[in-house]
DNA sequence: CTCGATCCCTGGACGC
DNA sequence: TGCGTCCAGGGATCGA
């Protein structure tokens, strides 16, 4: 699943494969991802790539003016999120096209820009001027930029669960599932603890492994846990450097305690129950039974 | 402000 | 082998 560090690589990638190609055409197949359909068909064709950046979990290709210059229309980028499954990646117009690739875009170079996403969570926009920049102040702050000042204030003055403010991308952009878990658990925080409950040490603790834990991520360009590819088609290896995600049930690798799985914040929170001490109160959450029964009680 | 629930979507795992 | 069911999860949205 793409997080920051998968973002990274794949931006990083684009960034060496595409930047200067123009984009001659845009083709659509579902479009049910895509803010504006219709805008991307007429406002991309003839545009140049001329840089990308990652901005969270986005990825920001930057483009050129049109060709009939719109002297307001500002700053001008495509915007996409690659949701749980998505990959944008550059291939030759020969290759065949994977199931599910929704949008292509031949460029000047003979190869396509082709984004690939079987289950449609990412999202796809052209955005620009005001818009654009309206969009990208709806986020937080970006985890390897930010001071641990800024850091500590944004979650040691909420009363949510670390784990929810971890994931939600208005208070940092660019941590999900994975990096979050990975971080707590080598911090020794419990994923429920509530953020303004937290110490200064722990939050500066959490703060260091985290930004570690992403840079370490960077340089192995990933975790491919799911079917996550960077714009070389290539796998990342981080995965094999998880120290909790997913391994509920083995043994903590600092502690040998099992690793349990509970619910936080509707996402599945591995953790270990000895190193990461449960705040007081906190009870398990539910094991997901079968809702069918819905009316029996009440 | 914070919470859980629900929905979106498909493929893969699993049970029988 | 095949069918049904559950589950993965980022994000939007809604009601409590």
């Amino acid at each position: 699943m793409p997080e920051l560090p998968e973002v990274e690589t794949v931006a990083r990638g684009l960034q060496r494969e595409v930047v200067g190609r123009r984009i001659l055409s845009v083709t659509l197949g579902k479009t049910d991802f895509i803010d504006n359909p219709e805008m991307l068909e007429g406002e991309l064709p003839g545009r140049t790539i001329v840089r990308v950046e990652r901005y969270g979990k986005f990825l920001l290709l930057r483009l050129s003016p049109g060709e009939e210059a719109k002297p307001d229309e500002g700053e001008v980028a495509l915007l996409a999120h690659l949701g749980m499954t998505g990959l944008l990646l550059p291939r030759e117009v020969s290759v065949p096209q994977a199931k599910h690739t929704h949008v292509v875009m031949p460029l000047d170079d003979g190869r396509e820009l082709r984004y690939v996403d079987p289950r449609r969570f990412g999202r796809m926009a052209y955005l620009a001027g005001e818009v654009l920049s309206r969009e990208l102040q709806r986020f937080g702050a970006d985890p390897l930029e930010a001071g641990l000042e800024e850091f500590a204030r944004r979650i040691q003055q909420r009363k949510a669960r670390i784990k929810a403010l971890l994931l939600d991308q208005s208070v940092l952009r660019g941590v999900g599932n994975i990096y979050a878990d990975e971080s707590l658990w080598r911090a020794k925080i419990h994923p429920a603890q509530l953020g303004a409950r937290l110490k200064r040490p722990q939050v500066q603790l959490l703060y260091r492994k985290l930004q570690e834990i992403l840079k370490k991520a960077i340089v192995l360009r990933g975790s491919s846990i799911s079917d996550f590819l960077d714009a070389d088609g290539m796998p990342g290896e981080y995965q094999q450097h998880h120290r909790v995600y997913g391994r509920e049930g083995q043994p903590c690798l600092r502690c040998k305690t099992p690793i349990r799985r509970v619910s936080v914040a509707g996402r599945s929170s591995y953790y270990c129950p000895d190193c990461q001490k449960m705040p007081r109160g906190w009870k398990k959450l539910r094991k997901r039974k079968s809702r069918q029964k819905r009316g029996a009680r009440h």
